[in-house]
DNA sequence: TTGCATCCGGTACCTGGGTACAGGCTTACC
DNA sequence: GGTAAGCCTGTACCCAGGTACCGGATGCAA
């Protein structure tokens, strides 16, 4: 009897992924909970890897693991209707979203390199001192007078 | 009355931060143990909004509130000896790490224009498909280089 | 002195994405 | 049919960086 499918040790190893997140995934939406053996052990249809490397490229892209769940039920309910757009919508979206992280990590880098080729070598000191590359500024908060200035 | 020093919530307030923040961060080593009034509350120094603000910065770098706390004890600590080069070399690193992201997020964005161009409308279905741009195979460990971005 | 805002310590909870037991049942192989 | 591997449920824990709530004590002004 082994046409039955694939039993959850086999489609974790298969997928690359632990078997308590098999367990896990099911509790969040993102597995349909299978069937089961007569004695109650999970039997998953072979398709199941596909669909669980589905979700791991669809994280690898930004999404969480709500959005992939969306996402998922969207391609299920779309199909007795006409070919919506929602993971068009939803990828650019997310675009969106990655592309502002790019530009945050961008200025990080910079202000990095600039803290690197200034020499700071002493944050505190560097906070009171008025030839510093690093923005202690830019978090909406009052200026306060210091007196102290000596390294940079 | 007012040469204390700041009570928590005017020193919360100035800095922009939580209460329950500062004496989390005091938990954390970020912020020494204040000076306490007669009653037991905590009267900070003025400049700790200062301290506070390199923290946030350095957080706002990528620092995480360990390795802040490490920055900043390496500060205190060299006052009595030549200066060090830590901050220096720690933002080297932390300087390579967001690289790392950088490229990792930059696969991300042309993966999904490339998905977004070619049309991609259901995961599952492009799962099964031969000419999708979705690397849902390949790409083992996120950061990794994948020049593609062709077509259905 | 009363009243209210603030602060105290301790503990629990949150998000996100899992992982690790414990104690017991099932399945597979010989 | 024995034994080992595998799987079951439930619960708890991990990371980081906080936030929220509680009952009680303090600070301060009128």
């Amino acid at each position: 009897m082994s046409e039955s499918g694939l039993r959850s040790g086999q489609l974790a190893d298969a997928a690359g992924v632990n078997l308590q997140t098999l367990r896990y995934y099911e509790r969040r939406g993102l597995l349909a909970a299978p069937r089961r053996s007569p004695g109650g052990h999970r039997l998953y249809p072979s398709d199941t890897v596909t669909l669980l490397r589905v979700i791991k490229t669809a994280q690898r892209l930004g999404f969480t693991l709500n959005e992939v769940a969306d996402l998922l039920d969207a391609g299920r309910h779309r199909h007795h209707g006409r070919p919506d757009t929602s993971l068009q919508a939803r990828a650019r979206d997310k675009l969106a979203e990655v592309e502002q992280k790019l530009a945050g990590l961008t200025v990080i880098r910079d202000t990095l390199r600039a803290a690197i080729s200034a020499g700071c070598d002493d944050l505190v000191a560097c906070a009171s001192s008025s030839c510093c590359p690093l923005p202690f500024v830019e978090l909406a908060v009052l200026p306060e007078r210091n007196d102290r200035a000596d390294t940079c």
